[in-house]
DNA sequence: TAGATTGTTAATCGATTAACAATC
DNA sequence: TAGATTGTTAATCGATTAACAATC
């Protein structure tokens, strides 16, 4: 109501402020001043993102491989071009180790630590229908660093029902709940028209990080940051590059446009 | 296997080889060929995304609105700014009315033309687990232009169950049912240890362009389009967010790397 | 030392945004 | 006409990537 409307993360790069002077070409003999400075830049939002994915692969692999991997191997199983992993770590700070590559416990709790994942973050989730039951019940959210602290819905049909060891509670009681743990992010799984109502509770309830799963615009304060993930648009990106790939025209062009009085 | 890994879409404009030449400033009675050739352009990623935000937001409105609406009023029920707006419409060819605004109906129908959703896209699952029977259910997919079309799961208690109108098949089906359909998208949400496997024979059947759910990295050839939806980055990424805003400092710089012989 | 691999630079590309001429 | 709003430009910012000096 009285907040401005919020652009939907992914650009939210605090402190764009105190960006690095570009010092120049390094040369020999020169103290590595700009070493220690480029350390203190902000983390590129893109860079945040893959950050998870590098978390969660190495996971994946420290059973069963070297204890070190080079920024080749580790990008290849990631998927990502070398180039920009090696980026992405340096901005985390460089304890790889040329000639060889990066320690993989090192690394991982390094990136764990930047992430903020070394311990447990509270999550409580809005709305029980399929979708808030299926991530409820998702067992990669604990191995993940994630805790599910409170579930509720306006339903009261549902009211006591267990999602795993979390029983479902009354919106109602969403206040007092959220206020009482640390920083819990907030996952909306409710329909469209509820979504907005709920963010409102949540914000009322303290909550600064939402991660919203109902097809809505939500409107909230600029220093709230809220994700969104939207199973439609995800499908209609991808019919769109399908039907660019098969050489619709449409899909890349716009000849045709409905241009009033336009010049076909 | 004999695939190069994917880098997961995002960046996937073809034909950036067709690109406008900077043509200078436009003059007063120079005639207007660059807005012809404007059109001809590549649609952003980006913009993409977005058109998929803009068309769910109008559909929205259509009823209770005006029948006109201005790029900054869209802009603001779209949580974005009206000059971004403007530009990725102007990618769709221009008919917006100057002084006036957009013809909603028109803008409707001419972004579901250029994102293909003009007419039902079928959409396969694999996986009925929690995940799977909420995408299943979820009603929204009809309205925004798709169609659950085959169900597939590879737990044969689950055989023969119906998810609305649409009963789960085996996986050994999966091949001969998907091959019968029209440009399926593939959407994978079973357990990450299956999802390659799953990606393997949805390719085998045909399929294209895959929406994975499954917390794994997904090889594929690089024709192939893959979106990744993935609940526990998105949680780590407010996560540490929410750590740089309350100003804890190792979120934002990297003093105490881990750096084996640096100078601490 | 020779070979390998990191960390960084710099070029390039893509996305955002304010500003404004065009024009309804 | 005057006011309003589009469509486009150009500046700027952020992200990607190849290349290579530094160095293990």
């Amino acid at each position: 109501m009285n907040s401005p409307i919020h652009r939907t993360s992914r650009s939210l790069l605090l402190s764009t402020v105190e960006r690095v002077p570009a010092a120049g070409t390094l040369r020999p003999g020169q103290p590595l001043r700009q070493t220690q400075e480029a350390r203190g830049r902000t983390i590129p939002e893109a860079t945040v993102g893959r950050l998870a994915t590098y978390l969660r692969v190495i996971d994946d692999i420290l059973d069963d491989s070297e204890d070190v991997i080079s920024s080749d191997g580790l990008a290849r199983v990631c998927g990502v071009n070398s180039a920009k992993l090696r980026k992405d770590l340096s901005f985390l700070g460089s304890f790889g180790i040329r000639g060889v590559g990066y320690d993989l416990v090192n690394l991982r709790a390094r990136i764990a630590e930047v992430l903020g994942v070394t311990e447990h973050r509270d999550v409580v989730i809005v709305g029980l229908g399929n979708l808030g039951h299926a991530l409820a019940g998702y067992a990669g959210l604990a191995a993940r660093g994630f805790r599910v602290a409170a579930l509720f819905d306006i339903d009261d049909d549902r009211l006591g029902e267990r999602v795993g060891a979390v029983s479902i509670r009354s919106i109602s009681e969403l206040r007092g709940v959220v206020g009482s743990l640390t920083a819990p992010i907030g996952v909306i799984a409710t329909p469209a028209l509820a979504a907005q109502e709920v963010a409102d509770l949540l914000l009322a309830a303290g909550v600064t990080s939402i991660l919203n799963f109902a097809p809505a615009v939500l409107t909230v304060p600029c220093d709230i940051d809220v994700r969104k993930v939207d199973l439609a648009s995800e499908l209609q990106i991808l019919s769109f590059l399908e039907r660019r790939k098969s050489g619709n025209h449409d899909a890349t062009t716009a000849r045709e446009a409905v241009s009033p009085g336009g010049a076909n």
